[in-house]
DNA sequence: GATCATACTTCAATTTTTCTGTAATTTGAT
DNA sequence: ATCAAATTACAGAAAAATTGAAGTATGATC
């Protein structure tokens, strides 16, 4: 029978090569950790290790090691929440969000909200849009922030704020120095960085550009270090665009209307609904400018 | 210290209400799950039963009982994995697909593979598109199939097959009768059911309807069922309509263009690439009209 | 509201599993 | 080839889970 324990145990083995290492992390002795992993070398049948020394993986031990560290984290996380809703008997919010929101009026809200309900406890996660969807229909959270509007069973939907595309590129890139604001054409004639968020985009020109672009760039944070070389742009909403290093430069897009809509997602069978409203309120009527 | 066993004996006796079918169910005592959950609790500090009898959760129980399923189901899905993964040394191909395709020519397809190769597993799990975008990049599929032409990191993708959008509705329906193709106009003049599948068409009048609409359906078999009281219609790409009993009528609809391509992607980190090859060919070269 | 059958809890003994510490063996690097 | 470090084996110890019997609460029925 696999236990959690033995993911945990060949797990850490694996990550650090070595069992000595893995056995002063865990605080159990080399000779169990080794008996561990015995075991469940004997469970599957097959040998998770080339050599006898635990620095390298088999093909199949690389394959377990990426299940069972996703496992890992799925279950600390389970226990945690678990642990969360028992210790918070006077009131739990668990919200998820989109990053960029997580960015804007979010903290501040949930601030205000802590003041005003010392014992509230809050539980934070953050996602892309589908995932908010999909986490506020489990009953993995109670408020949502995501963008576009969707109309979900059981989980009422405002619109929180509008959000305009616009260009992000280096302070010395050529983009960054024409007086007017540049044209789609101009953009897509430099080298571009595709990126999840453009591809809310319902244009024809942006989804070729995309689906050319040599670089598909999924975070925030390496989407800030690539444009700061001056050699590629991308096209971001203008919130995710915030608080930027001064070597970076955003600038409205000309001939593009469109915008991002952001929404607050409600479900209607929270545990404390009294505290949602009232938080959801605060939400509606913050500044996300 | 939570255990996996612990949060499958909350799960099984909050599931049947009785410690006794519990008991019987896991094939322990009755008073082996007794402590198991007095242990829980008392880890937790709080009661998960209203009363002793085990036949009413408290609101705290029911919140632990939602995320314990789900964990448990996930874990144990992570066992299956793993041992697949090691009772596979001759070969193993995952597959993430959305379930229209399941429906064509995929079980075709993995028939004939298997066939070639008597000793090849196969793992298939129907999700919605960006799920399958998911699993590829997360190693959980070596394969997918899905909707969109989507550009990722170490993934290959190439174009299967395109799908025309079209109306479905009862036989009995007034747009069922209409002689020519009936146009937008004409469908949103009844009642209109939403669904994930027509979100992908890129319509500000679709789109629009959609949110208007005052059902959504998420499943295939709901769809059909809905579509069949002659009450309402809706809108699908061709191939999720396929084989629809007599009283359903699937037709084209006036001024729609648009297609959704579905492609196929291919993780270049797979752990049995030359299987992966032949099988991706296959795909490629498969009937899927 | 008293009674009864059923279901749950407790307790101590037992079994199973897991862990430790030392000694012996293996391994990979020099 | 040799050595130092790391791994395994083994047996005893500790911890945990399980059991069965006895006690106690519950709610259904009259």
């Amino acid at each position: 029978m696999i236990k959690i324990d033995m993911l945990r145990c060949f797990s850490t083995v694996a990550q650090f090569g070595s069992l000595m290492e893995a056995s002063t992390r865990l605080g159990r002795t080399p000779s169990a950790l080794s008996m561990s992993l015995k075991q469940l070398e004997g469970h599957l049948g097959a040998r998770l290790f080339e050599t006898e020394r635990k620095n390298k993986l088999t093909p199949l031990g690389q394959e377990v090691f990426r299940i069972a560290q996703s496992q890992l984290r799925q279950f600390d996380d389970t226990v945690t929440s678990i642990e969360n809703a028992a210790n918070a008997p006077q009131g739990l919010i668990k919200i998820a969000s989109i990053p960029s929101a997580t960015g804007l009026a979010l903290p501040q809200a949930i601030s205000t909200m802590m003041e005003q309900h010392p014992h509230l406890k809050v539980e934070l996660r953050d996602m892309d849009s589908a995932m908010v969807a999909e986490a506020i229909l489990h009953g993995e959270a109670d408020i949502g922030i995501a963008s576009g509007s969707q109309s979900l069973n059981g989980v009422d939907c405002v619109t929180l704020f509008e959000d305009a595309f616009g260009l992000l590129c280096g302070a010395e890139h050529p983009l960054a120095k024409v007086t007017s604001p540049p044209t789609l054409d101009d953009i897509f004639s430099y080298a571009f960085m595709s990126n999840n968020l453009c591809s809310q985009l319902d244009l024809d020109a942006v989804r070729s550009a995309s689906e050319g672009a040599h670089i598909v760039v999924h975070n925030t944070h390496s989407l800030i270090a690539m444009t700061r070389t001056n050699n590629w742009v991308t096209i971001l909403p203008k919130s995710v665009a915030r608080a930027l290093p001064d070597e970076l430069v955003f600038r409205p897009i000309d001939g593009i209307t469109q915008r991002r809509t952001v929404s607050l997602l409600l479900s209607q069978r929270a545990r404390f609904p009294n505290l949602l409203e009232t938080f959801s309120n605060l939400l509606v009527q913050a500044d996300w400018t």
